[in-house]
DNA sequence: AATGAATGAGGTTTCATTCAT
DNA sequence: AATGAATGAAACCTCATTCAT
């Protein structure tokens, strides 16, 4: 039964985004029960409100970032191309998802404060990536995890709108970030 | 009365500006009017939508990025560096009207076609700014005009969210922009 | 200025017959307004509210039955195929308007009650052409006058909605009117 | 729950026939939500639109009167008397809900094509009844079903308006009905 | 535990009427 | 006298959330 829960979380969590990346922020919970196969009532059981249900896919999307950043921590290589290989893997995943990205990205604050906790533990081992490549002088000293939402904003409007380009708007960002 | 109307109209897209800043884009048309001073139905005589209300506001800001963009075209220096001033100069605007900006950039593509026309207008006058700019070899050559909502993006998002450091952001673009 | 003003309300009258008829129930005195070339202002200061508008194109309509009827109480002939006669004529001008006939039939007591003088007279008169008729022994003694916005709302139906039938309809209705 | 729904799905319907019948054309769904003792969601769910719900009114209609006349089609009797039975009984039900049928033959062409399917059976079943009193030769040969409408509309103005005189006006139009 | 029917506050928009110009 | 901009109550409908089954 405990099993079942489970499936199901993870099949509402898959549904909505699907769903999101489908309406975008027109999504109703509606739509993530259906496409999840159960009822709305479901949804609820495990996500207490539409914020919880979206928050979680943020912090579902900060773990692999952070997994990724431990990963990259482990690499042996040229500090900043470390630093870069994580955020392009991560954008690579992120794109995938790209209209549940854009909708999550529209969403309040309220949303990405559920996510606050992993947030933080992603904060702490991409300033270490960070820390190593300034260290090594490739990159510019004044940039910091704080800042990485405002790259990450960008990419992701780019996969939403541009289509194609958002590699080479990835490489545009990281080329600012570099020493010079 | 043809006078009368104009003034509200402007008081209209003022009072917007303000409500969208204050209240996100949860504002009603309510709010407007009552910001504005005026009824509902008027707010409606001049905008047919609340998307052709935020419509204008989007369109206005593309016209004073044009007109920004006229002037620069107009000055003499390193072309690279006209470029960068046109960009740190709407942003000083924006930054003005962040939480409406932050709004807009929310809003759905329907809000952004009613400014359609005069984001035609802006193209044309940006790409030659950004033509000379690779003609003297100071820009990186694979940028273009539709580039940069991407990093409007980043730097709207970096003055609703980050607070102060939106002008430290800029410059990290701006030094992805630059020839190496 | 008297006659300028009684042809904005001969235009007015005119324009709101067009519309209604275009239009249906769902015009608008600015429909009204615009279809007769004047500002809604104007309109308003011929007739105090929507009702009172509606309400003098049935007290024309009205108007225009006393007339026949007074023309046909002056005719010899069998009484019964007089009043035919009447009732075929003024049907045939009402078809002429058939869509704003309908939007009439469909408005509220109060538009009607605006005629109710005029429906006065045409009672007195048309009385007279039933009366005739029944004591030449032609037409059902059970039927009066108060019978008749049955009879029209039956053939106004019919005109909106049968097309071209309704002739034959008023002629089913005329031989329920016989007398057997 | 599928017991409770219907429920309250019968429960909206009476309510919509009492509101239409008090307010008139003028009835709002929160009435009829308020006189069913549901929510406006309730009633939504039910009936995606105003229409669908005044539509459904209407289709009940239909479907007694094809009730009706499939009980008259096995009755015994003269054909017109028949036919004429049938009709005075569906009178006899429709002056009951004389308000709500009022407000319904108001309505536009969209309520009356939800009940298109129910109308074409309506016309089957009635047409039977009409060329058995033809080929009698007591019913006039240039009737058919497709001319009910306008005595209906006849007979509903009578009920709404005229007060207890429909009944004479029904035999009225009968009589027109017969053949000479 | 799951379902989906029910809820109702709240959102956008309309339009008869008024009134400043 | 004419204009049409302004008004704002009210209409329809949505959708996050609750709760009976």
């Amino acid at each position: 039964m405990r099993a079942d829960a489970r499936r199901n979380r993870e099949r509402i969590l898959t549904a909505a985004k699907e769903a999101f990346g489908a309406r975008g922020d027109e999504t109703q919970i509606d739509d993530v029960a259906a496409q999840a196969g159960v009822g709305v009532g479901t949804v609820y059981r495990h996500f207490p409100t539409k914020e919880a249900l979206m928050g979680e896919l943020v912090r579902q999307k900060f773990a692999l970032i952070v997994e990724h950043a431990r990963e990259g921590l482990e690499q042996e290589g040229e500090p900043f191309e470390v630093f870069a290989a994580v955020l392009r893997r991560n954008c690579e995943v992120t794109a995938k998802d790209a209209g549940a990205q854009d909708a999550l990205m529209r969403a309040g604050d309220e949303v990405w404060e559920y996510a606050q906790e992993t947030y933080d533990e992603l904060h702490v081992v991409v300033q270490q990536l960070i820390d190593r490549a300034q260290a090594a002088g490739t990159m510019r000293p004044d940039f910091s995890v704080a800042d990485m939402p405002m790259l990450m904003c960008g990419v992701s409007s780019s996969m939403a709108h541009g289509g194609w380009e958002w590699r080479r708007h990835l490489e545009i960002l990281l080329d600012g970030l570099r020493a010079r």
